[in-house]
DNA sequence: GGCATATGGTTTTATAATGCAACCACACAA
DNA sequence: TTGTGTGGTTGCATTATAAAACCATATGCC
């Protein structure tokens, strides 16, 4: 079988992230999702992009939980699509997005967009990355290890699994 | 023409991004490289993609002046691929993704590692998005503006538009 | 030097995804 | 009932992706 690979199953949560909205049109259709449209006709029209694929899409990210259907909301019979908490998470990913490409695209000056505070208008910062203690992290202060056991019942910091989980 | 619609001339910061790195293995070389791997066979061993695939993958890459090739550096006169100042600037892209697969995912107990500040250990506190002021800002609390006109010499705002516009 | 083998790819060939255009089904309006 | 807009699906051409085979150069070993 030769198919595109998927990396479903892989441990790695980017990988993961990726086998959900990681084909380019995906996070186009969450960032106008964003914006506040709902439609079929809207998405296409905004986004220029051929039916089928919108459709495809669409449907894949409603299997991915990422966009629910809704049944009406102005009255006309017809379908809409709206952003699940889950799709709504996807927010940051589309911040670090443009501002990576703020920060070194080769021509900044045909970036057409600012991301803005609302209230006062001026321009957010950027990202922030922070430990729990609230220190500033960039990459080199990170580290990546493995998951440790989720403990079940336990001592210290106790969860609230269920005991029959 | 019929080929994968490209956004390289688009307005929009985030198309601009995909185009560079949109296309599911480019994120995944740059985050073996931020871990650390420089040559061909480690990428190809750690990735498990095919070598035709990965070779035109690094060569976009560098021609979008993500990775650099780096004459030899452990005596061995092959090439390494390293990454440019733009490659590590996709940090934060990789620390979303991640972050959204840890809160959305459906299988997280299949999540295998975490991100860590190396120097406590412990893990990192999700991404802040943040007004000029400081204050924290979540989705609602964000609009999306035309960039100002960038000043070149000039008074207050004004407007650089040439009269023959 | 000569041979084996590892590294770093390219070529070949097959399949899947993408894109366009045409078509279709249903809702609604006149 | 005919028309028109919305919301798709289907067919076909093109492109990207994948696996495997092949190849060129380097390096290790005798």
């Amino acid at each position: 079988m030769v198919k595109r690979t998927s990396f479903e199953g892989d441990a790695c949560p980017i990988a993961r992230s990726l086998d959900a909205i990681g084909d380019g049109w995906s996070l186009l259709i969450i960032r106008e999702a964003l914006f506040g449209l709902r439609r079929f006709g809207e998405f296409q029209n905004k986004l220029g992009m051929a039916k089928n694929i919108l459709s495809a899409r669409l449907r894949a990210l409603v299997d991915h939980g990422i966009l629910a259907t809704a049944p009406a909301s102005d009255g006309s019979a017809y379908q809409e699509y709206v952003l699940t908490p889950k799709g709504h998470g996807a927010f940051p990913i589309l911040v670090a997005l443009r501002q990576w490409s703020e920060e070194f695209d080769d021509r900044p000056s045909e970036i057409a967009t600012i991301l803005v505070d609302k209230d006062k208008g001026r321009p957010v910062r950027k990202l922030e990355l922070r430990a729990q203690d609230g220190r500033l992290l960039s990459q080199p202060d990170t580290l990546v290890k493995p998951r440790p056991a989720p403990r079940r019942r336990s001592t210290t910091a106790r969860s609230n699994l269920s005991p029959s989980s």
